[in-house]
RNA sequence: GGCGAGAUAGCUCAGAUGGUUAGAGCGCAUGAUUCAUAAUCAUGAGGUCCGGGGUUCAAUUCCCCGUCUCGCUACCA
């Protein structure tokens, strides 16, 4: 394995328009916090990387909505995240933010030499433009109705109700969220990073060189490579952002997702004005903590523009988690579907270490995983007071009982004596071996069986009895047990450092390296220590119901929301109203459109002629169930090609609020093409 | 629809280049114990290893076809 001088680490930066949940910490900061810490005991040269992205239409429209301005919103979420993960013991050397002059500087910087050196495609394209506001309008900033489910709300890109993913050219009435007025389409100048320049060089580089990554990281990228790789635009017309740095530029920001990896390195300029060594020297190993949903970005696009760039290295791993759900169910910022960071950190004080206990013993390496509230109690009540807290009180309290707090001198050891001080050397090893390979789940659950072989020591030795017989001997187990417990302060330390920082007080032994792990004499004979608190407090039941309530009663506002009927549509004069021809019809032939989830292509005779429409029905009726039936649709609504088949009309659904679809048909038998008024 | 990942004890997860009884922690049951926050220790019960085919002397492991969950992606008039 190749050797390194110093570490790079680095972790998702979070986007400031929310504030931080538990999915974000057990897929990204607690992993990345544990192999920070980790390596710094182990005296290794380490930073650890974050920081706010704020930039991005989401923030905008954020702001817009609120009335103020985007400084304003990053500020109010760049302060409390900072300030949660403080609290919470996330120890990045730097939290930074791409709002700072630091960052504009960098990725500036870096957008100029990528440019100078001739890397960028430039292409023009056609978007929407609003001649009121006087700027091109980003997906996020036109609204119009979902020509999918009728929602008039739906933005450029997306429709919130159906979830159906759009362009913005095909809203209908598309209309400014700026100005309220009709937007133009005009042609606007962008600049594309050639991914496929890049391919070759990407599949060697991971596909040959990196088949050591995680499965499901490795899996995604060469998923990508497969499909062939296409040049992505790295600029948007926004007024929010890092402004293009180039002539004829204006009012041209880079894409946010170019803007925000380039994050790290300008943090790391702002952290120490020795950046380049971390970021320029291939002695420097580099580390990617994120989630799932940001696999190709931190191994493809990023990488390209580092390669592109021609003087920075590479990342040595992204080790990407899967995703955590909460009670079943997706975590969801806008559903308000989550535990808050900042909220727990009120309701539990001084509980930061059962959560991230809790959150690295289900932490989801491999798959989903799922936290639920119980699971959470369990795990502090059954596994840290029962087995760590319990075995380090009953160790100190027994030697403050016989010894007014004295470390015994360590006498003759038995057959057992020296099989557990064998054991205690293996730990450091094994924990040391799942934490180089980032697995933290495995790491976790050796370290608690260190907590657990003193638990078995003492069981087994019983120097409760034996005190009454040979008091010489009970020296020797409850050194043995106080070399236990000196162990456990290390190999506990990346994960519980409040904690391992209490009973390192009350041991009043000194903060140890990693490679002191193992090691049966850090506590000397004599060594004095004090008496101990609780290292961790039963969780009782009101407590876990509270949180499971507040998570009931956000189901509920969730479901009396939506089933709140939606706003009745602006009126529209009869007129308007008799200029739409809505009729009955029959289905003749209905079939599947190949290489297609939703879309049926239905043969109809309308009465005037026999034609065909494509709809996006196909999850909720079988092609043979829907044949013969009588329907209503909108006979004159201009005909559009879906999946290269000429769709003429549209056939009417009723949606339900599950979005079950159902047909709207006359109540009885009519003849095709009678007119509905 | 394409691609990727996952599916193993009640729960959370390991695992096997295919080979006699498939493992751990938690939970559960029984016993022991009382230094310790009713905490610990021992023992035990619990599994068509998602379903169906195939290859093989042998498949939970390999191949094919499905099902379900999650992600990326296409599509939605």
């Amino acid at each position: 394995m190749k050797k390194y001088k110093r570490y790079l680490i680095t972790s998702a930066l979070p986007y400031a328009n929310g504030p931080i949940h538990i999915g974000h910490l057990a897929g990204v900061y607690v992993p990345s916090d544990i192999y920070t810490r980790y390596l710094r005991m182990k005296g290794a040269d380490v930073i650890s990387i974050c920081g706010s992205d704020e930039h991005g239409v989401p923030i905008t429209l954020k702001a817009r909505n609120e009335g103020v301005t985007p400084q304003q919103v990053v500020d109010r979420y760049h302060s409390l995240n900072k300030k949660a993960f403080e609290d919470f013991g996330i120890a990045f050397s730097i939290y930074s933010r791409t709002s700072n002059n630091v960052h504009y500087e960098t990725a500036s910087d870096f957008f100029l030499t990528l440019y100078k050196k001739g890397e960028f495609v430039e292409k023009t394209s056609e978007q929407y433009y609003d001649d009121e506001a006087c700027c091109f309008l980003a997906d996020r900033y036109i609204m119009g109705t979902c020509p999918h489910c009728g929602n008039e709300n739906a933005y450029g890109d997306q429709c919130e109700k159906c979830g159906t993913s759009l362009s913005p050219n095909e809203l209908i009435n598309p209309h400014s969220t700026i100005s309220g007025s009709k937007p133009l389409l005009r042609e606007t100048l962008h600049w594309y990073l050639p991914l496929d320049k890049y391919e070759g060089w990407l599949k060697k580089w991971i596909l040959e060189d990196h088949r050591e990554w995680k499965t499901n990281v490795y899996g995604q990228c060469k998923s990508w490579l497969d499909q062939g790789l296409q040049p992505r635009a790295v600029s948007r017309d926004l007024d929010w952002g890092v402004p293009v740095p180039v002539e004829g530029a204006k009012g041209k920001v880079l894409y946010v997702w170019f803007d925000a990896p380039i994050g790290y390195i300008s943090a790391t300029k702002e952290l120490t004005p020795d950046w380049q060594k971390y970021w320029k020297d291939e002695e420097t190993k580099m580390v990617h903590f994120i989630g799932k949903d940001n696999i190709v970005f931190h191994c493809i696009i990023f990488p390209v523009m580092l390669k592109a760039e021609g003087s920075f290295i590479l990342p040595e791993n992204v080790p990407a988690n899967e995703f955590l759900n909460l009670e079943n169910d997706k975590i969801s910022t806008s559903r308000n579907w989550a535990v808050w960071l900042h909220e727990y950190l009120k309701d539990f004080p001084g509980k930061q270490d059962v959560l991230r206990y809790a959150l690295c013993a289900n932490a989801p390496e491999t798959k989903d995983n799922d936290f639920t509230w119980k699971d959470f109690q369990a795990r502090n009540n059954n596994e840290l007071v029962a087995i760590l807290g319990n075995f380090v009180n009953r160790t100190l309290v027994l030697t403050n009982n016989y010894y007014e707090g004295k470390v015994p001198e360590r006498g003759i050891t038995d057959e057992n004596d020296n099989l557990v001080l064998q054991e205690i050397l293996r730990f450091k090893e094994s924990v040391e071996n799942s934490l180089e390979n980032y697995k933290f789940r495995e790491a976790l659950k050796e370290a608690m069986n260190l907590a657990r072989l003193g638990n078995k020591y003492l069981a087994d030795a019983e120097p409760w009895k034996v005190i009454k017989s040979d008091p010489e001997r009970v020296k020797t187990i409850m050194n043995i047990a106080l070399q236990i417990t000196a162990n456990l302060t290390i190999v506990f330390e990346p994960f519980l450092p409040f904690s391992m920082e209490k009973l390192r007080s009350w041991l009043s032994s000194t903060h140890y390296s990693w490679d002191d792990a193992g090691k049966t004499d850090l506590l000397n004979p004599g060594h004095s220590i004090k008496k101990p608190g609780l290292l961790f407090e039963k969780i009782e039941d009101e407590e876990i119901t509270r949180q499971i309530n507040k998570l009931l009663a956000t189901k509920k506002a969730n479901e009396a929301a939506s089933a709140k009927t939606v706003q009745v549509k602006d009126p529209v004069t009869f007129d308007d109203f008799t200029r739409i021809d809505i009729r009955t019809a029959t289905v003749l032939e209905a079939e599947k459109v190949p290489k297609t989830t939703k879309l049926l292509k239905l043969k109809i005779d309308t009465g005037i002629d026999i034609r065909t429409i494509v709809s996006g029905i196909a999850e909720y009726f079988e092609p043979a169930d829907i044949v013969g039936k009588q329907i209503s649709i909108v006979a004159n609504l201009e005909p559009r090609k879906i999946k290269g088949i000429e769709s003429k009309g549209m056939i009417l659904m009723a949606e339900d609020n599950d979005g079950r679809l159902v047909l709207v048909a006359p109540d009885q038998k009519v003849s095709n093409g009678s007119i509905i008024k």
